[in-house]
DNA sequence: GTCTATAAGCGGATAGAC
DNA sequence: GTCTATCCGCTTATAGAC
């Protein structure tokens, strides 16, 4: 992997996610879709090098020759399904809201994440992959935005805690944990299934686990009075 | 990877865990563990696919054939590292222990995860890849050892709960979030660390995310009172 | 047990016709 | 834009001397 070309480096990338700057044709556009959802679980599954490129292609229906006309190298189409789901994946935080109600708004983000790993488990598996190893490639996104957007949040709890409204709780750690706990119903789905038998598809399993989630995130576990 | 041949399969793995059935020298035993090792961090930061056995080989301090005569193959050495690895990150949930005061018990069994979490980052980088991927190699352990184990201790917490020592959480519920609050620092260290600038080896850290979680998952988010 | 040298095969990438 | 055929480097694994 080159790694000397980042996901943040949006200066020395392609301008444009595709691989090519010039005219495209809508059966193009629509080929570069199916090529980087079929990229996506691939590589969410698999990781970067157990992906195959002709799988992908495969799975895309085009010739591994075809896919590469698209994006040049298996670097290069890493790189774009990492960017096409960046977004997607910094935006519930974005949406902790200080003027609501701390209990509501905790709850709403936890939904929120909850639904994320419910709807879109490569999305989050492929990030929860790229930062296991070390983000070799989001670091600049980590250190950076993603920096910046916690720091802002995390000054919302605490004027939260300053005013009563909640307990007085470590933010990051209070962060950490909505993601961690949401974020292990898409990453360990196959050891969810193992012990529990079912899965966020399960609409009574995803009301189940984000009632108990909401519960013992923000009541604790201990009885109270 | 041969998928064949997987962690629970007992009978048909290889009767020791290294390469040979014959006697083996102190040396020869002292080598093993030393790739062992090396595999381990190589396998955990890089993935199956992308750990390289002469990588591990130089890591070990020995020439790539020569890492091949003690494990045939590259497969091998992957099962062998899980499988020397297995029973460390079963243990601590077998400590959790129902005569025990609930919160003394839970506050335990958080402190030891975080700590496994600080000591052996890389086991718990294995395990997390080797599950994100599906778990071809651990599928058989998970539902069965490790259900078990879980089905266990969930009859100890619906029997706290019973009594009214333990909050009507959901056992499973419960479970997964302690799992995944404290396996979050190790295996996504890299995001903790850009956005914090701290991790677990710090000891101030490790003690405020320690009484932070124990807070955070016994008391919850909310005022009390 | 350990090495140097090499085989064997896989998988990313290219050539070039259509 | 899409394909078939092919190249070539890289990595696992083996041969065989020491």
């Amino acid at each position: 992997m080159d790694e000397a070309m980042r996901v943040g480096d949006e200066e020395t990338a392609t301008p444009r996610n595709g691989p090519r700057n010039g005219p495209r044709t809508r059966a193009g556009e629509a080929n570069e879709e199916r090529i980087l959802d079929a990229a996506l679980d691939a590589f969410a599954s698999r990781g970067y090098h157990g992906a195959r490129i002709d799988a992908i292609a495969a799975a895309a229906g085009l010739s591994k020759p075809n896919l590469l006309y698209y994006f040049k190298t298996k670097d290069a189409l890493y790189l774009a399904v990492l960017r096409r789901t960046l977004e997607l994946w910094l935006e519930p935080l974005r949406e902790l809201d200080e003027a609501r109600d701390p209990r509501a708004a905790l709850e709403a983000y936890v939904a929120r994440k909850l639904a994320y790993s419910r709807d879109l488990p490569s999305a989050s598996k492929l990030f929860a992959l790229e930062i296991l190893q070390g983000a070799p490639l989001l670091g600049r996104v980590l250190d950076g935005p993603l920096k910046a957007l916690v720091d802002e949040k995390t000054a919302i709890l605490r004027g939260w805690i300053a005013a009563g409204r909640l307990a007085p709780v470590d933010p990051h750690t209070l962060i950490f944990a909505i993601w961690a706990t949401t974020q292990h119903y898409a990453d360990f789905s196959s050891q969810v299934a193992a012990v529990t038998g079912r899965t966020l598809a399960d609409e009574g399993f995803f009301e189940e686990t984000r009632e108990g989630l909401v519960r013992l995130l923000l009541d604790g576990a201990m009885p109270r009075g």
